[in-house]
This record gives C-alpha cells, structure tokens and sequence, in this order.
DNA sequence: TAAAAATACTCCATAGGTATTTTAT
DNA sequence: ATAAAATACCTATGGAGTATTTTTA
C-alpha cells in the first residue's frame, strides 16, 4: 500500500538525483531508501529512475509522477492546514439565523462586518425568519445559531442566551398630533397618553411575546389598548403606521429604521418595556468559527456615540 | 508524521459515521482504529470527530478536512495511473526531429496518425532540421529520436538503426523535352541520356551524402554531371527545378510533393541510386513512448497501392 | 444498561540501521 | 579503482490485535 512517505522519498531522490544525497537530506541511510523506491516502483509496476553509475535520473514515468507527487504532499499540507485554520474559527461556514426585528440592532451589524473582516475565509450565510422558524432550522443542524427576541423557555437540546436587551419606543406617524417633527430629540411620551390610539402590534404566530408584554404594560398606566391591526413581522408595523394605520411600539435599534411617515418618540410608563436580545443554539460544543461568534457578541457592548 | 493511511481511515470512519463499523471495512479492529483516528487529530491539533454514544459525527474542521482528504487519495491514484500509462508509452512526450526529406515520407505521416490516434496523451514535438542540427538536438537531450537520410556513421552514444531504403526519381521542369505530361505513368530514363543536363543537387553542410552517390552513378554511367546550382535543403531543389534551372534525382517519396511546373521519371542505370532513411537515437534505455515509436517504425510496411 | 470509544498490554510486520556485495564507468 | 546502488541481515518502532475500562445517552 502506498504512503506520503513513498512520495516524500521519491521527490527528495528525484531533486538529489542521487540516493545517498537525498537519503542524508531525509535523515535516513541509502539502503532503506533504496528499499522505499523499489517498493514504490513495484506499486507503480514500471522503473521511476534510470540508475548510472554517478546517481540516478527520472524514466518517462518518473518525470510524470514528480509533479503530481510534489502537487499531492502539498495538497495534504493545505488540507492540514485548512482544519487547522477551521478548528480556531478562522474560516468554514457559519449559517445565522436572525428575526427581523434583530436584524437592525447595531450588534448584528457589526458581527457581519468583523467576520468579514478578521475572518475573511469563513462563509457567512445569513437567514431572516421568525422565531419558530429559526429555531426549527437550528435544530435541522441548518442553522448554527440564532438571534431571536422571545425566550422560547429553555428546550433541552437547546441553549438561549440572553444578551442584551433594549429599551422600547413609540413608532407613530408623523403627521400625528404627538409627533413633533421639530425637534432633534425624540420627546417623551407617557403611556397613558396613548390610550385613545389605535395599536398596530406584531403578534407571534404561537406562545407570548412582546404583544402581552405590551398589553400589560398599557394595562398599567391605566387603559386597556385598541388594537386596530396585528402584523405578522415587526417590519410590517412599520409600513402600516407610515400608512397611518395607528402607532405601535417597537424596539429602539428599528429606530434607525428612519423611513418616510414615521416619527419616534421614547416612552415612559409605569412598566419600562423592553425587548431582548438572545442567542439561541444547539447545545453541542460549539466548534470554532461559532464560539468566535459568541466570544463576540457577548462582549459587545453598544458603540458609545450611536 | 501524517500518512495516507491516516487519510484513508478518517474518510471512512466519516463516512460510516462509527468506529467500529469503520474498523470492520477497513479490515482492522477498532482500537487501532482509534489510536490513528488519535494520531491524525494530534497532527492537525484539532479534535476532527465528536464522540457520542452512537457513533462519531464530523466537527467543522473534519468537514474541511473531508473533501480534501478525498481528493488526495483521489490524486495519489491518479498519479500512480499517469505513471503506469506513461511506462506503457501511452503518455508522456515524445520529440522527434526529421530531415526536410523524411518529412514526406509516409512512414513519418502514418506514425504521426497514429500517436494521434492510439495514444492522443501523448504530446508530440516535430521538428525539422539538418542531419547535423538533429543529432546535436538528440544529444543535448532536446530530442528523442529522429529520421535522418545519412548514416553518420555509428557514434558511441547513439544508435543509427537503417529502416528502409527508397528508390531515387528523376525531378525534371514540366517543359523539359524528356518530360511526357499526357502519359499516366512516369517515363522511364536511362541516367545516360542526363549527360547534357544541368542538376540542381542537394548538398551535406559536411560529410558525404547523397550527393556523392548521384555523381559515382552519372560516372558509372558515362558522363561527369554538370552541377549548377546546390541547394542547402532538398525541398528547396525541388524549388529550383520547377523555375528551370535543372533536373534534379530525389527520393520517390519527395514525389509526391507535386507541386505546378515539375515532372517526374523514373531512372534507369548501372548504379542502382537508393535513398535509405535511419532512424537515430541515444543509446540509453528507450522508454515508454519511443519504444512505441520504434516497435511501429519497425514493423511498417508501405501501404500496398499508393 | 447498553453501545461505543478509549485505554492497557502484547505481538509482529516492517521501516530503518549496519555491513557487505554488485555494478558501472 | 571508485562511486553508487543493491542486497543481506539485524534492530526496534509503532501499527495492529486482544482484553478491559471508561463514557454517555
């Protein structure tokens, strides 16, 4: 059965032209290299080297193996290497999952840019969807992680990390009477002023959410919210306030999120409303290129002036 | 240090996903199994499988590893199979030098097709030349072999094997009174009936050569020729001939370059004018391709009605 | 508890070392 | 006569086998 170690002698002795040089260059003694290329040319079935009296020199068949044998020991160092480079995070695929209201938060961005950047090698391939989705496809292994916004408890094979979570904001048109468009800072706005308003909310196709959270919130200062229109992604309040439709309350990173209609305003209630921010994946040990992901998310922390 | 046993046993514990069945395709027991699996992983610095109680699955640097390494054993057999095919002399390639004569012989066609055809891995060089030029290049290693039309002796270093002997052929302008255009087949000329004429001759940079032949058969003949005109390559004779200046005797197989303003006859004398072909090459040990080149050079014969 | 991998050890095939012979110029 | 490769023989590393333990679901 052939070896690297056949090849490895057999390029030493073709670049030596010489058995004894090239046994001393691969720190061993001539006989047993002898041994090595008689066994490599008996696997080959043809002679590899002409042997004269003052070294030896590549047959036909020699000089057609050289290269492919100097292409081969080099592909296995690259393969090596690769692996390498793929166990400390430094390339591969990484296949992210996010819902859409996280994909506006700055940390996403910046994750995507410092892969890109100091990883270049690693295949980034990212997906939008809702929470349920995302952690089905997790747990399909297509996925390797997800950001999502709701908990979804702690599934066994699973492991949700929090890792940030931000404050709430009023999203309202802005030719609203509490819109004032004016100003540079968004103004502030009880909760309890928005009681005669209609909501526009996103609702979670199964389990609670932010929806709940909202309307309890609004229970607390004091009025029970009408809500006009459900939306089945939180970008989708977005178009329907810009449409008039009614206000609703969405975290503060789809703030920036500036479209035409809309205008902000921060809130203040009895309950601070708040929307996390978790890392969601498989309970099996995370492998490079994914614990480079945690290690950053974890210690990120919003740029200052933002 | 990595071998390819290390490459061939990964690739099948990922394929079956299990040591022990790995273990039992591969012909060995699993322990063994482990310790190279162990090995490898050392090598690379990286754990390549994950243990579960069911089997083994690949980390992201065994999925790196794993086309890689399946290419290499790919490319080993590869190149073991270019070597064999190039020992069989149907690979590798092949410089081969003619003289301007041999050119047209149909030998040289017909083994040119069928490389082309029998073997299309081989590359083919031609080139053409001087006899002297042509034995310069196959000393200096440019060239494997090459038809030459004089003997040059039997140097040390290579060998001269004589292939074939062609008769010679009267080359005469279309015009010329011994020319018959509406016969079908080529006159019959005694060389005495040249005495008057004017020959346009090929002549060797140095040696003897055919020119010498052709001046002891006019002499046997009776008559001492009168050369006007020598050309530095024989196709250049045929040239000279067709603008007028002569006649000229060339090998039957320059015939059938009929190119306008020439006629050809057949000669008739007392020294029977002969153009042998030679096949040279170096003396060391033919290989591959040019044995493939000899054996057919050998064996044909010219084809029956041409 | 069961299934699989890892460990501990033993053995032997063979890579590699030493001494010598053969070969080719 | 010399330089190099091949052969013969010996040694010992490590690959493979057997028995057992450890690990994890």
């Amino acid at each position: 059965m052939i070896e690297l170690r056949h090849l490895r002698y057999f390029v030493a002795v073709a670049e030596e032209g010489h058995l004894t040089r090239a046994a001393g260059r691969l720190g061993i003694q001539q006989p047993p290299l002898s041994q090595q290329i008689q066994a490599l040319e008996r696997e080959v079935g043809a002679p590899l080297f002409l042997r004269h009296s003052r070294g030896v020199a590549l047959t036909d068949a020699g000089q057609t193996l050289l290269p492919r044998a100097r292409a081969i020991l080099g592909d296995v160092d690259g393969a090596l290497e690769a692996a390498r480079r793929t166990a400390r995070g430094q390339m591969g695929r990484l296949a992210v999952g996010f819902t859409s209201s996280a994909a506006f938060h700055p940390l996403v961005a910046s994750l995507v840019r410092m892969l890109r950047q100091s990883a270049p090698e690693i295949v980034l391939s990212l997906e939008e969807g809702n929470t349920q989705d995302l952690i089905a496809a997790l747990r399909a292994n297509r996925l390797d992680t997800a950001f999502v916004r709701s908990p979804v408890g702690q599934p066994e094979d699973l492991v949700i990390e929090p890792l940030l979570s931000e404050a709430m904001v009023l999203a309202l048109p802005d030719r609203h009477p509490l819109a004032t468009p004016g100003r540079r800072k968004p103004p502030v706005i009880a909760l309890r002023d928005l009681a005669g308003e209609t909501f526009v909310l996103y609702r979670r196709p199964s389990g609670p959410g932010l929806y709940d959270e909202i309307i309890a919130a609004c229970r607390a200062a004091g009025f029970s919210p009408h809500v006009g229109q459900e939306a089945p992604r939180m970008v989708s309040t977005l178009s329907l306030v810009a449409a008039g439709m009614g206000v609703s309350i969405i975290p503060e990173s789809m703030a920036r999120l500036a479209g035409d209609g809309i205008a902000y305003a921060r809130l203040d209630g009895a309950i601070r409303l708040e929307a996390p921010l978790y890392l969601a994946r498989r309970k099996a040990p995370e492998t490079g290129a994914l614990s480079r992901l945690i290690d950053y998310v974890r210690a990120w922390r919003p740029a200052p002036a933002s």
